[in-house]
DNA sequence: GCGACAG
DNA sequence: ATCTTGTCGC
């Protein structure tokens, strides 16, 4: 027997994605000042996910070290579920890591998520590591004018470039998350994510299936 | 019921 | 995200 997708309980999930919410710790918790930064991705060729995480200096923007993981994935792509269909791939890159970075980017929302609980958010309380959203396109929440994105009254994130929103994951404040995004930013995408892209498709490009 | 919807 | 050819521009 076989089966392309295994669908996920949704409300199983949602109820984790509220649990994750609570765990969120949104002031700043980690070693300064930040030497090593990682940068989280996932590409995706025929039925299996890479995960593909780098780390760079946080001052000079190298690459230090890459690592990737590779696993079949069932669980299909449903908006805010996204944690649910990357996050092993992303789990397995990052243990293989020797160096540890101070903190992560996620090339994907944190609390700028519907429950507050974005795959960024869910990584970082899993694996107990500062992590900052960065995410390529709209998901949730209203823009204001001064490009803050918010809901409920609530500051979820904020719009750092047309194709750039910023929320924090966990161990971070909204504030040091942007600016930190921003010393990360030489081209559109901040290094650390835009480096962990690269590097996922080229294990993606080589990779013999 | 309708529209919106990370990667 | 992935599937894809040619094409525009620095």
């Amino acid at each position: 027997m076989s089966r392309q997708s295994t669908r996920i309980d949704l409300e199983k999930a949602r109820r984790i994605q509220m649990f994750i919410a609570k765990k969120v710790l949104e002031e700043d918790d980690f070693d300064a000042p930040i030497k090593y930064v990682g940068g989280v991705d996932v590409a995706f060729k025929s039925k299996y996910s890479i995960g593909a995480v780098v780390v760079l200096d946080f001052e000079k923007l190298n690459v230090l070290e890459r690592k990737f993981y590779v696993s079949e994935v069932n669980v299909p792509y449903i908006p805010t579920y996204l944690a649910f269909r990357e996050i092993r791939v992303m789990v397995g890159a990052i243990r293989k890591l020797s160096i540890k970075p101070e903190i992560f980017l996620v090339d994907a929302h944190g609390k700028c998520h519907p429950r507050r609980a974005g795959e960024a958010t869910h990584l970082g309380v899993l694996l107990n590591v500062p992590t900052i959203g960065v995410a390529k396109s709209y998901l949730t929440g209203r823009e204001r004018a001064d490009g803050f994105i918010v809901d409920d009254n609530e500051v979820l994130g904020y719009r750092l470039k047309p194709n750039v929103y910023v929320s924090i994951g966990h161990k971070v404040s909204l504030q040091t998350a942007i600016e930190i995004v921003k010393k990360l930013t030489v081209n559109e995408i901040p290094e650390p994510t835009r480096q962990a892209h690269i590097y996922a498709k080229e294990v993606k490009d080589k990779l013999i299936i």
